[in-house]
DNA sequence: CTGAAAGCGCTAACAT
DNA sequence: ATGTTAGCGCTTTCAG
């Protein structure tokens, strides 16, 4: 039987298992398991016979089989809203970059992830007996109780988790940059539109105090929504009413493209009569087309924290409720300009 | 004790089990076991005091246990190839709707995934003995020999699975739509940016053919990259060496925004000056910004056929390698006009 | 329709 | 440093 042929499972042979691998190394099954996990309880010699056996036999081990027998999964599930809110992406590298280094792996589900299966995402992740559980999005009231596992919550959000560590980026702080920014470049009559998430309640609360630090009213509209749509049509409704407004600044990226369009829609231009601001530093904002002065959350660093946080956790960490801020950062681009004097 | 405390596990009890669950409900394990899947054979009353047992106990099944035991796990996975790529939402969404039905779960992965624990999705996934695989992505080298379980390609691609069947929209049909569009519009000067992948090549190449047939010639320009400064880039190398054009089609909506903004930077306007024409509509087409006229690949039923090719194989179809072509379809909107006379 | 018994493939505590 | 021995919590025959 050559190399070929032996990688080959014949119909109806079930997979190899750690017994196959075991006999083809000439080796138990035990010592298998510890190569397999990496201990350093093991001969070179031997550890080279068990890999080689494992390739030989095209060997996967089951992680059905070792979430069964061990006290953990390695696994831990993080929760988010919807696909289309980007901001996820980054937060999620940058988990992992930190769970890596563990060998901890990460399983994503949104709201409705296999909704006609598991009663809910955390259901879904309870059941399949996560280490952990990052909540990214709007606690769902099922957790008002608390989770069972260790648990963060990640970004600003109308409620808390009981147990859940926070980690967040300041988005009060990114208000206030936003405003200082427009503050600087002169500008005194200045729109906000926003949404109705926790992120976007601090986004506004930072902006509106910023001003009315500096003696600046501001106008501030919007609803339960976020999107370009809602971007655009509470724009237009505050540029209608207050035509000397000189700069706006949305909540998100995608609200800010939609005010580009009332913007335009209305005959005016950014940044020369209007200045434009957004938040999140999204694909969106570094778009030709916009070119967007924004705040970037940095995502990426969101991640790391709530990873971190997950293993403090791990380690037995028992500080209650610990809140991680992560500092916002102004990326500046072509949409705002120096008010006309 | 009281229901409150019931359903408190105290520290250090584990979690309940079938076995705790049938002396609560004074039943057998199997008979849990075959509540559980929702077995025909089993009386209502007992039914209904397995039911109260699980709500009382909070129980659980065990993910890991029921796949160790049983032949099937309930899980497909999906290979994707990145987050940003919104096409994926609709097409899993899809898929969600007919694997629904039969219980089955669905479970992500993008190419990076868990890149530090396991070697490629693939691989974590067939570790999770996943019963399905869809590939959303350029395949990986290592699929080369197949999958060993039932499989499905999910779009156009530049490499085949062995064994697997292809589902896609008709990107070439979409090329057609979008040539179709611009000649009824009176357009005689075309240009087209395009991306390296499978999907955009077949798109090209139905436009290019439509025109052709129909007499026009086009410039095609692109390269590997699919993103909105690709977009810009070959827009504006296009409409500088072919100053006559009156129309120009993006091999996806990203793209077109990119077109978009070398169109106004040259000081053209859409549509008066330029035809723009997208593919995918995604949120970005229906923007109030862009406004774009696109062609809808229909992922949603790309995503339901994708489930049920899957399904067939589950039930033993064994037909080699079947390709399904979803229709695309025309959405207009104001980015396309009337050619200038 | 129901109960008893035998594993699924691994980990972990224990012996060597 | 390596082998032995119990299970982990469920599904699945097979008898009642």
């Amino acid at each position: 039987m050559n190399e070929k042929t032996a990688s080959i499972r014949p119909q109806g042979a079930s997979r190899p298992t750690i017994y196959d691998v075991a006999k083809q190394a000439g080796v138990s099954k035990s010592l298998v398991s510890l190569v397999l996990r990496g201990s350093p309880n093991v001969s070179a010699e031997r550890r080279a016979a068990v890999d080689a056996a494992i390739a030989e036999l095209n060997y996967r081990p089951s992680r059905a089989a070792a979430a069964l027998a061990g006290s953990r999964t390695g696994t831990i599930g993080v929760i988010i809203d919807d696909y289309r809110n980007l901001w996820f992406v980054d937060f999620l590298q940058g988990m992992q970059e930190v769970l890596a280094e563990r060998g901890i792996r990460v399983a994503v589900a949104d709201r409705s992830f296999n909704a006609h299966v598991d009663a809910s995402p955390l259901e879904g992740f309870l059941a399949m007996r996560v280490d952990g559980i990052v909540v990214a999005s709007e606690p769902s009231p099922e957790m008002g109780d608390g989770i069972g596992v260790p648990s963060v919550l990640a970004g600003n959000r109308l409620r808390q988790i009981p147990g859940a560590d926070v980690v967040t980026s300041d988005d009060k702080r990114g208000g206030n940059l936003a405003a200082d920014h427009l503050l600087g470049l002169g500008h005194r009559k200045i729109g906000h539109v926003t949404g109705g998430g926790g992120s976007a309640r601090e986004r506004a609360a930072g902006f509106v105090d910023a001003l009315h630090e500096a003696g600046v009213e501001s106008v501030v509209l919007g609803d339960a929504g976020t999107s370009e749509q809602d971007g655009f049509h509470f724009t237009k409704m505050l540029l209608q009413a207050n035509p000397e407004t000189t700069a706006v600044f949305a909540a998100n990226d995608s609200m800010a493209m939609g005010a580009a369009a009332a913007i335009r829609d209305l005959g005016l231009r950014v940044p020369e009569d209007i200045s434009l601001l957004g938040y999140d530093n999204s694909p969106l904002a570094s778009s030709n087309l916009l070119r967007l002065t924004t705040v970037d959350a940095l995502n990426l660093e969101v991640g790391r924290q709530a990873g971190l946080a997950l293993l403090a956790r791990f380690d037995g960490a028992e500080q209650v409720e610990a809140t991680c801020l992560v500092e916002p950062w102004l990326v500046v681009r072509g949409s705002t300009a120096r008010v006309a004097s």
